[in-house]
DNA sequence: GTCATCATGTAAGCCGTTACATGATTGC
DNA sequence: GCAATCATGTAACGGCTTACATGATGAC
């Protein structure tokens, strides 16, 4: 989860690991306290050594007076200085990292597959779908509903199988609550599924 | 996490290993996965050990036979089993744990010490809150408040720090859902402490 | 006789955290 | 000169998972 979301944010701009946490820290919402360095330096060694993310930049108070070249992307050359302002204000050197193609080959590998996504997996998919082609993007859409779905199923069956005064008036409150939370959570994937099949042309669905 | 809903599941009946790892699945709601049975036993030999919960019933279907030692591997397997026999139904031999006056302690400070709590540690407090006094529910309740009002002004400094076209349909629409179940965590909690606040005389609050 | 379910446990490992170590630069 | 912020990393540890080992019982 940490890997897609790092190729994931490293696809839009070439960041440090400083400023890749509060990305992540961003995207995950502050429903989960910021990512600590301690998980992400050791992640980005890991993606460097795999060759999926390199090392663009590795420091620095003098600027770099040639953009290593990086071959065909337009723009790339004239875009490199805006994006890497020498910073004015604060600190020690620093190691920015940028994605490779294996990298990009990982990141829609990581999208794609398929097994059991956990919430947190799940939005942060939701996030880089964008790499995905239309047909991926309804899959891994819809495999989440079906598990919504059972899930409220089984939400169903447990307050079937209660007698009604059963719960004390705490538990119930919780169990209304959760209930809640599963009903919005397949209701906007149900959203998603509607806007993606919008786009599709009609022979394919 | 776990040591406060097993203590207080227990607190409402005595259960085996087994059956806990359902409550727990149930009371955790089907958000996340049951449970598995390499944390759960650990934790309750661990709690055993600290006086929290004692083995109530090693086992029972009172078989008063007594078969003398034979010496052999089979024979002491047999003896074994008839001085703890197998049960009515289904499996092998259960191990039905209680709570102890030490464990309804350790409870209640697990359910009232301070410090932040995660969303699903929130949860198990509610379900068990019963156990504290009024005060202490509010005091809980309001906590939380505090936290979810902080996430959700987060959540608003970062919409009004972008400008508006600059996010694609994906990530806005997480965006979006996010907010949206912030509000709604927070109208739940805010909905608890009206109803707390009711039940109080008005003097105190 | 073998499969599903009930039942308890151990061992290895993953994924993340906190705490620690280091160091540059800005602002007071 | 000191605190705050920026910046990178290591080490120890925690909690939970998976996979493994063991074993009984009832149903088919």
């Amino acid at each position: 989860m940490l890997d897609l979301a790092i190729l994931g944010l490293l696809t839009e701009q070439e960041l440090h690991g400083y400023e890749l946490r509060k990305r992540v820290a961003e995207l995950l919402g502050s429903a989960r306290g910021a990512l600590s360095f301690g998980s992400l330096y050791p992640a980005l060694a890991r993606l460097e050594k795999a060759g999926y993310v390199k090392a663009v930049e590795a420091n620095t108070r003098s600027r770099p007076a040639t953009v290593p070249s990086s071959g065909s992307l337009k723009g790339e050359l004239a875009a490199f200085r805006t994006r890497h302002p020498i910073p004015k204000r604060g600190g020690r050197a620093r190691k920015v990292y940028g994605i490779t193609e294996a990298g990009e080959r990982r990141l829609h590998a990581l999208l794609s597959e398929p097994g059991p996504v956990d919430d947190r997996t799940f939005a942060v998919k939701v996030a880089f779908c964008r790499h995905l082609v239309p047909t991926e993007r309804l899959e891994l859409f819809e495999r989440r509903r079906a598990d919504l779905a059972d899930r409220l199923a089984e939400h169903r069956r447990a307050d079937a199988g209660r007698r009604d005064g059963r719960l004390d008036r705490y538990l119930r409150a919780l169990r209304e609550h959760d209930t809640a939370s599963a009903v919005s959570d397949l209701a906007w994937v149900d959203e998603l599924i509607a806007a993606e099949r919008a786009d599709l042309p009609e022979e394919i669905r």
